[in-house]
DNA sequence: AAATAATGTGTTTTTGTTACACAATGTAGG
DNA sequence: CCTACATTGTGTAACAAAAACACATTATTT
């Protein structure tokens, strides 16, 4: 029970190590066969699914915040975030009551107060996260984006609200380098597009159109084992499109 | 020394109403004699300028506390509101003494602690405005956009930023009804544009592309007094605004 | 009354987007 | 082994949008 007394000391004492009233919550967006997928954390208490949260310690940058807590979930460094909005509803915890069983917990206790959440959301290589669960918790999976369950509170709408704002953001960035493998073929970046777009591309005019970004590079290698005729492979030219993310594209479909 | 009085018993006794470690601050856009203008404050202590701020009321809504500052600095109501970005770097208010001269405040005090600012900006129209300084202030005017003086804390960033959200904004939604008076002609309202863009636009392709979007109305007056051929007034449809404020636009120069 | 400076309007050129067709190739099934 | 199939690779024509550009009109100033 060691990880128990772990919970209720964080519970019960968190307001010595983080400020009041503030969290953070992250939208963890992976990439696996085809499908755009988010990662959930389901509760020890009520057994409801949640996104992936924490909260900001008193001397540390809120963006470090959001980074610490996507390590501590996926065992991954380097990752793109990116805040997105700040959720402020006095009411969007109203349900709040998954802890009053707790012994020494009362109403003013420090997790029960009112809290304004951070919404990051976050783009990782699917292959390289192991979910781990945090101390609230007891699952941390994978959900394909189509399948979402009822979350708590609000984040269903915080969910909604991260990948509206991932859509409007392929208009001015381009996507691809924190969500494929370093390889990857013409038609799975296509898909990736057309995953989060939720929109059918023309296959010719997306190469096209990406091509023409200039940060792709096309390898000598093809794609071999899979059916049908092998694809080429390419890469991101990191420079390139870092440059890219910094001066922002022209690009919609 | 009535104001005075007010203004300790907010320094010290603030979080009895407000929540500690947040707070909001507004970039208030105005447009006025073809210059983007923005609204700031004077320091009753240090003399310094800022950006209008305040702090959110412990069962506020995040949304209302800007909307009330506002109100409180403009004597405006239905002000468009855009909550851009927020600030979370433990440093940025790193300078914070102006208050330690006051009797009964220490470092522990509430206003002394770090704060997390949430940036909104906004768009009024000038001549409705009458700007009014807040208990902390000595005075608030209109700046130039292009002359804004070295202002505390991390306000200046805080102000390019939203400078830059309005600016990529104007790709996606029209802007000017907050900030023109009803009735305007198609120069002025491209200057608007020039002025936030800091481009110049082509006369006629910026008249056919505004006229495409539908969502002005000419009217049959034009504006008399200046030099010069009379310009015709034109006038937003509101429904219509409205909507592609929901949807969106595709516009680009 | 003429000069000036700004407005009103339309056409051409260029660029970008969309729609579409056929040849090439690797695997699976007979 | 050969054929059918599904998928990839490539190019072009039609269309739409953006940029560049010119001339007539009109209110004020000189």
């Amino acid at each position: 029970m060691e990880r128990d007394k772990e919970s209720k000391d964080f519970l019960l004492k968190g307001d010595q190590t983080y400020l009041s009233h503030i969290s953070v919550d992250s939208v963890i967006f992976g990439f696996h066969e085809d499908q755009l997928k988010v990662l959930l954390l389901k509760w020890k208490g009520s057994g409801q699914w949640c996104l992936p949260g924490g909260f900001v310690m008193k001397d540390e940058h809120l963006d470090d915040s959001a980074i610490r807590i996507l390590k501590e979930r996926t065992n991954m460094e380097s990752i793109y975030l990116k805040q997105f909005q700040v959720f402020g509803d006095p009411q969007r915890e109203r349900k709040k009551n998954e802890f009053l069983n707790l012994q020494g917990l009362t109403k003013n206790s420090w997790i029960m107060q009112r809290f304004i959440t951070v919404g990051y959301y976050a783009l990782v290589e699917f292959s390289k996260v192991t979910p781990e669960p945090d101390v609230l918790s007891v699952e941390c999976k994978w959900w394909d984006i189509h399948k979402i369950p009822k979350l708590i509170y609000d984040h269903n709408s915080i969910l909604a609200t991260a990948l509206d704002s991932l859509r409007r953001s392929l208009n001015d960035y381009p996507v691809g380098y924190n969500l494929l493998p370093e390889k990857f073929t013409m038609p799975e970046l296509q898909t990736l597009y057309e995953t989060i777009l939720d929109k059918a591309i023309d296959r010719r005019n997306f190469q096209k159109k990406m091509l023409a970004l200039g940060i792709l590079e096309r390898l000598k290698e093809r794609k071999t084992g899979g059916a049908h005729k092998a694809p080429f492979l390419y890469r991101f030219d990191k420079k390139k499109y870092e440059k890219a993310m910094k001066q922002g594209l022209k690009f919609g479909f």
